[in-house]
DNA sequence: GTCCAGGGCCGTT
DNA sequence: AACGGCCATGGA
């Protein structure tokens, strides 16, 4: 492609994420919202929770699946991992508002597996490179490049871009591109914006904003 | 009652 | 490679 096609591509989506930024000052994405209604400070074992927990659902949904773990005390990456294992079906019964809830609790056990028996916390997984633990987040049965990536930026706070099916909207909104493939989307903003963990992390959850029709008006975007 | 929500997997073409 | 059905709940 021409060169200034990419120049044009690279104003066009920084000057995006600039106009929200500027509408929106300090985004508030999922997790910082939560953690100021539950006054906690901001748990990356519960971030890898709702990573799961919130595939293809309603995020209310997930909060009340994380009220119940949270009052039976299972929110421990120990617990959990115990649980999934001696007593899968408490884990379904307490994760169950989030729908899909028996290969949720399958794959949360599975994850929290490979976590303790292989790296023993979290934080020593995370300690890793960003390819290596993708990869390895990526064959977990019911982990796939979204949820990969959420636990990665969120939790990691690894410089990787999020493609959900807000983005994927944004994208058509704003024709920043004709194939909406994940990996693509992601090269995309990457190559467009700043490599930084806080830039990623807000853009991301302003697009979410936009999405989730604050300001919106028969289904579009209201930038600017 | 119907529709939808921040995926991923597995089968079929 | 692309597409369809499936998993399941709570709220509008």
């Amino acid at each position: 492609m021409p060169i200034w096609d990419k120049v044009l591509k690279v104003t066009k989506i920084f000057r995006l994420y600039l106009s929200l930024l500027k509408k929106y000052g300090k985004p508030e994405g999922f997790w910082r919202k939560w953690c100021k209604r539950r006054k906690t400070k901001k748990d990356k074992e519960e971030i890898v929770l709702g990573a799961i927990l919130t595939q293809r659902t309603n995020w209310k949904n997930v909060e009340l699946a994380l009220r119940n773990l949270r009052r039976a005390k299972v929110l421990s990456i120990e617990r959990i991992y115990q649980i999934g294992k001696k007593n899968r079906g408490l884990l379904e019964k307490l994760i169950r508002p989030s729908g899909f809830y028996k290969q949720k609790a399958e794959n949360i056990s599975r994850l929290y597996e490979f976590i303790v028996e292989n790296y023993k916390s979290l934080e020593k997984f995370l300690k890793q490179d960003l390819e290596s633990c993708r990869r390895q987040l990526l064959k977990l049965p019911g982990v796939g490049p979204e949820t990969a990536d959420s636990i990665l930026l969120y939790a990691g706070e690894f410089p990787i871009f999020v493609i959900d099916e807000y983005t994927r909207r944004f994208v058509k909104k704003h024709n920043l591109a004709n194939k909406l493939s994940y990996d693509y989307l992601q090269q995309l903003f990457q190559q467009n914006l700043p490599n930084d963990v806080k830039v990623y992390q807000d853009f991301h959850a302003m697009i979410v904003l936009e999405g989730k029709g604050k300001g919106r008006r028969g289904g579009d975007f209201s930038l600017l």
